[in-house]
DNA sequence: TTGATAGGCAAGTGGCGACTTGCCTATGGT
DNA sequence: ACCATAGGCAAGTCGCCACTTGCCTATCAA
């Protein structure tokens, strides 16, 4: 559900990984780790990435598809449009008197 | 910063005071904890939403005025919207083949 | 078949965050 | 002056979450 995609969010590496997925698409769980650890520093053990890939994949925002031994990763940030509507002013006009 | 935004928003209970806030702006500590209770069925101590806020303050999510012993809370959705541009595909064209 | 690569499962640990409890301050009414 | 209301501060408990470690499965190449 919608409470997922926020509790997904919550983590500063998880948002990292759907920077690098915003960046290309289709990634495996090795790429990522490499990337995390190239430009961000990040070092996290592979399983710790593959733990947050599943958070991620749980609230709908990364979708994988497997090929043989590889497992391709991509983005979907339709989840997150959905649940910032959510405290969208009507308009947000200044008649509160 | 906007990190403090995704930490924010991850608490169900935090969402629901900006699900208040959103309704009717300027609400008191005290009506907060009411409407949560009458409308979410949420028991919780006066003391536990008044952290909350303070986390939702520190984010800038809400914005306080103190007005004699009242101090009242107006919600600020402009972080919310700023964070959330962070994963906006440039276009998401069909050019995947 | 052997070895290397890509990934999964499960149990354990440590720290942070949500919540409570008790006490204290300040403003307003009567 | 008194008391009730509105809110703040600080310490303590408890559960969850991020991360690790060790071992296991599957696919491809030689």
């Amino acid at each position: 559900m919608t409470e997922d995609v926020f509790k997904a969010l919550a983590d500063p590496t998880r948002r990292r990984i759907l920077d690098e997925l915003v960046e290309r698409d289709g990634q495996t769980l090795f790429e990522i780790c490499a990337r995390l650890a190239a430009k961000h520093g990040l070092g996290l053990s592979r399983q710790a990435v593959s733990q947050h890939l599943a958070v991620l994949e749980s609230a709908d925002l990364v979708r994988s598809r497997r090929e043989g031994r590889y497992k391709f990763h991509d983005l979907n940030t339709e989840p997150i449009e959905r649940a910032m509507t959510r405290w969208r002013r009507p308009h947000t006009p200044e008649s509160t008197p």
